[in-house]
DNA sequence: AAAGATTGTTAAAAAATTGAACAAGTTTAT
DNA sequence: ATAAACTTGTTCAATTTTTTAACAATCTTT
């Protein structure tokens, strides 16, 4: 179990929940059952009481879950009506590629910087962000305390920076790097998305 | 437990090991006890050496086991001895990023062809691949057999190229996408890296 | 006011994960 | 050559996690 008392896998569930009752108001429901739900995402409609009932009470008998309140209440849950300002570190095709692709508002963050080692990409601006020298970081965080950051770089140069954003005050990362924050840094929240490892996990399964 | 009869956090733990072997054999080492590796990874002894044996007997009493020799193995494991053909479907801001960042050859797989429906794009190379337009999707699978394809496309039109690409033979997916294609074709194989669910379940571990 | 539906919650069952222990075999040192 | 020091593969038990089933309480609908 987690400090939080939540355990990892309902964790790992929400934004799926979120994502779903997303689809559903889309598609002009306004309440649902815990049954059909469950049909729908493949889960059982036990789970899915007993996802949400570690956060509250959403539903009611004889009716099931308002959609829209529902969903609320997990963005809620997520912290997503709270957004903390993150930046980027490293804007080569990865780096870019986040900054344009993410809709970073509706996950709960505000992108306020970028940030690249080469000169010749400084003052550029992607969706309204400009694109900082690494050397001004240090000045940028003192002034705009980051919360989060997200690491679109290589392994060799990311244990530095990130020794430096922790000082300075930096407490969550995205980490598409293969430096492992969380063993040198215990006290940091971090979600490690690794392409490479999830290709060898598929060619693993492809294989066998 | 799995069809294979291995767990899946085995599995998760498998491209670590790997590349933690990488580093290892970049030092300069030739041999590590599962005591030495377990204190790098932060694992017990315990776990590593019942991970490694649920595939075979690597090492030796007394002396550990040996670096090059272990990695091959786990290569071997994970198929990455023989690299399946794989495509990317969209070549967006993401699929451009996937193409250059990747070093797919080292994951297990062989980048044979990119697709868009963009005209504009059609006829570009990247890493020596050419775009083609998703009009020509299947002459070519039927010509050159894809594997596996790599989804950097929205979720509106994934399920419509999903259920064509599995028709022409496709057996496993890297989706990106927000489509839930194991819940349409559970006979496949899926690894799905969603940022946003990422970044909502950051968002989660920094308000709580 | 009765019938039907569905939640929150509890408790049990099942599954997965972890950790400790040790015989058997290797290596190293003397 | 021998003994001491290591380290693996493997077993077993313990723990933890996850899942499923069940039902009283309560709401909705007719």
């Amino acid at each position: 179990m987690n400090p939080s008392g939540i355990s990892n896998s309902v964790i790992k569930r929400l934004p799926r929940y979120y994502r779903f009752l997303g689809e559903l108001k889309k598609e002009g429901l306004a309440r649902i059952s815990s049954r059909e739900l469950s049909a729908r995402m493949q889960l059982t409609a036990s789970q899915i009481r007993q996802d949400l009932n570690c956060f509250g009470e959403f539903g009611q008998q004889g009716y099931g879950y308002n959609i829209e309140l529902l969903q609320d209440e997990i963005a809620k849950i997520l912290g997503l009506d709270k957004p903390q300002n993150a930046i980027i570190i490293g804007v080569g095709n990865l780096g870019r590629a986040i900054a344009h692709y993410i809709n970073f508002e509706a996950k709960g963050f505000h992108l306020i910087g970028m940030f690249d080692a080469k000169e010749s990409l400084v003052g550029q601006m992607v969706r309204n962000v400009p694109i900082r020298h690494i050397s001004t970081l240090d000045e940028f965080c003192r002034e705009n305390m980051p919360h989060a950051a997200i690491l679109c770089i290589p392994k060799e140069v990311s244990k530095e920076i990130c020794d430096q954003l922790i000082k300075l005050g930096v407490k969550g990362f995205l980490n598409f790097s293969h430096y492992d924050i969380a063993l040198d840094h215990p006290d940091v929240e971090v979600e490690n998305i690794h392409f490479g490892d999830s290709l060898m996990r598929l060619s693993y399964k492809l294989s066998n």
